[in-house]
Order: C-alpha cells, then structure tokens, then sequence
DNA sequence: AATTTAATTCGATGAATATCGAAATGGATG
DNA sequence: CATCCATTTCGATATTCATCGAATTAAATT
C-alpha cells in the first residue's frame, strides 16, 4: 500500500538518541505525545516532529483516544524490516545507480594527454590494468591482427609498443597465436 | 571482546547515502579508498572519514596492501549486530536512564500551589490518576484510618475531600472496610 | 636516504536537522 | 456553538555533520 521507504531513510530516522528513546519506551506500551515530552524533557512539539519522522518509516502509528493521540510501536513492521535491511536485494539496491568504472576511467583520464597518448605507463599494477581494458578498446573483437598491426595501433598511446604488448597478452586481454605474428583481443 | 557501542553511533553510522553505497560496494568486494572515491565521486579525504565512521562501530577492516590499505566488510559483525539491534536487552539498555516518572511530576507539578495544595483537580481521567498516585503518598502503608482522618489529611491538597476519598478507592490505591470508617492505604 | 603515492588528519564551510516558541488545527466537552 | 486541550505546523536558531583542500603521515619503491 506504501511506496519504496528508502533504506538510508530507515536509519536515519533511528539515528537519533531520543527517537531511539521513543521506540524503546514504544515498545512496552503506548504513549501520548504529552507523556513521551514529559519523560524525554523535551517540549511537545519536538516529539511530535520525531514521531512523524518514526511515522514515516512505518515504525509507529497513532491512534485518537479522547484528548490524546496515542502512539504505539509497530512491531510487525519493526521485525520485517530489521529482517531485511541487509538482504541482497537491499545491498543490490542501493548500489544501483552508482558508476562502477568509474575507476578506471579516472585512471585512464589521469595518465592521459589531450590527445590521448599516455604520458606514462602506470608503475602500479593496477592502474596499469586499468589503461590496459582501456586500450584493448581500440581492437575489434574478432579480427586477427599482425604483429606490425598490433604496434601501429598502442603507438597511437605510448612509444613502448613492447611493453604494452607484452602486458595486454599478459593480462589476458589479447591472445596470440604460435611464436609468430597473428594477435586478436579476447572475449 | 570489545567495547559496547552505543547503538544510536551504530544507526548513524549506517544513516548516510554514501556510506551505505560503500557497505553495498564491499558487500560484494574489497576496496581502496582510492577507488571508492572515483566510484562515488568524492574526494579520498572524504571516503576516508566515512570509512572511519564505519569501523568505529566494526562494519569495515582495512588491510595494506602495497601502497593501499584495502577496506572490506566485517560479514560476521554486519550479521551479528543486525539480529541484536532490536532485542529486548538493546531495548532496556536504550530507556536504560529514562525517567518514567517525569510525566507524574509533571501533571503534579502543573497542578500544585507552592504550598502543597491542588488549584483544581484535573479533569482528564489520566492526570487525575496521576495526582492520586501522589495524594496517597501520604498516607503509611499498613495503617488504618478513620473517615476523619482521611479526610484531615486529604483537606491539605483540597477541599473536596469527598471526591479525592471516593477516586482514590475506585482506583483501587486505598481500600475501604464495611459500610463505615476503616480506610487504608494499598499494596 | 630520497622520492613517490595513498591515506589520514586538520580546519573551514555549507547543508541538514534537532530543538524551541508561537500560531494554527482539530477533536471533544459542556 | 463556544471553549478547551493536545497536537501539529511553521519559522527561527543552534548544533551536527558531510564535504573539501591543504598539510601531514605512512609506506614502499628507486
């Protein structure tokens, strides 16, 4: 009946001493907002603002008796989702929308001239593997390609043709047939 | 092994977009700082507080590795302390210093002259309790009064002697002998 | 040892928010 | 229907905290 509460959402309305406080006393009994001010000291309109962000999040409801409006704690609620928080599809979630290579097109960015060449080979491993993926771009997948082929396109990168050759079959990126001369990037 | 955190540090720690985003990300590998920041577009210094944040309470480790120091996700800790986080010791230790009382004090309070006597007696059922569970305070417990008595003592907070008699034992905080005279105070 | 590189710490800044007081709302009561 | 009372809403303020840049630390490679 409710929309997607999202996670962060969830935590940040327990990320709070006194919300705390309110869930805790929540759940041994009822309380108006008036008793909960009372016994946190806090005045009713400070209350009244952590209960609706409880509210929010579905932990607390209200309920009108006389006078008051009577809050209590949604255990079933409370259960389900303490059940869930870390499931896969939470994790899967909130990791949507972020940029996962956006590493290594920092990398390749960082090592990179305006006009494309690399000023440097990466000394660390890693970047270094990640200016390779980059490279092996600029091979078709499928085509075989001499070894004279192979150099005239890592040059348009970097002067140590070897270097990078050596590295990309190294790497597994590019495969490369008998002693000789035929190449071809992988997968 | 370690120190109780405070569980309200635990739900803060986890109450920020971009430090769920990096427990998702290390939910599925290690990273270095260096690449969260790429991947959720901050600065190092940055990714490095929220890491910080994140250990304190135990979710994350780091181990260097050559020049990085290679954060991962503490499973066992996130899986613990997700079934601990709503029991009924986290519960009590929450409202552990809690006045439960305050509310009585309060209605006492708002309705007391400085010299001990009630203005009014409250209308609503709620207060009125409240200030009956402190009139009867002042009778000893395990002693019999007569109607006379009560009433001298009940004339000290109002002079509606009759209706404070007649609330107190309907609300069973004293009891009444026969027809007649024996009052005293309960458990 | 000197240099490079990543991480951390520190100080500052801007945004989010806990809290309050005052005013508005909305039921219940007489 | 007018009043009362608890609650909620609103505006303002003060604190907390996420973020950054600069400076420092730590570690490893040359």
């Amino acid at each position: 009946m409710s929309e997607a509460p999202e996670l962060v959402t969830f935590f940040k309305a327990l990320a709070d001493a006194n919300r705390l406080k309110i869930v805790g006393l929540l759940a041994r009994q009822p309380y108006s907002v008036e008793e909960l001010a009372a016994i946190l000291d806090l005045k009713p309109s400070t209350v009244s603002h952590h209960l609706s962000r409880l509210a929010e999040v579905g932990l607390v409801s209200a309920r009108a008796e006389g006078y008051y409006s009577v809050y209590m704690l949604d255990q079933s609620a409370l259960e389900a989702t303490t059940r869930g928080i870390f499931s896969s599809e939470q994790m899967a979630t909130v990791v949507e929308n972020v940029d996962m290579d956006a590493y290594d097109r920092k990398v390749v960015d960082d090592y990179s001239r305006p006009d494309g060449s690399l000023k440097t080979l990466p000394a660390q491993r890693k970047k270094l593997e990640a200016v390779l993926r980059y490279i092996v771009e600029a091979f078709e997948p499928g085509t075989r390609y001499s070894e004279k082929q192979v150099n005239e396109v890592l040059s348009r990168f970097h002067e140590d043709t070897a270097s990078l050759r050596r590295e990309l079959v190294g790497c597994k990126l590019m495969g490369r047939e008998g002693g000789g001369g035929e190449y071809w990037r992988n997968e």
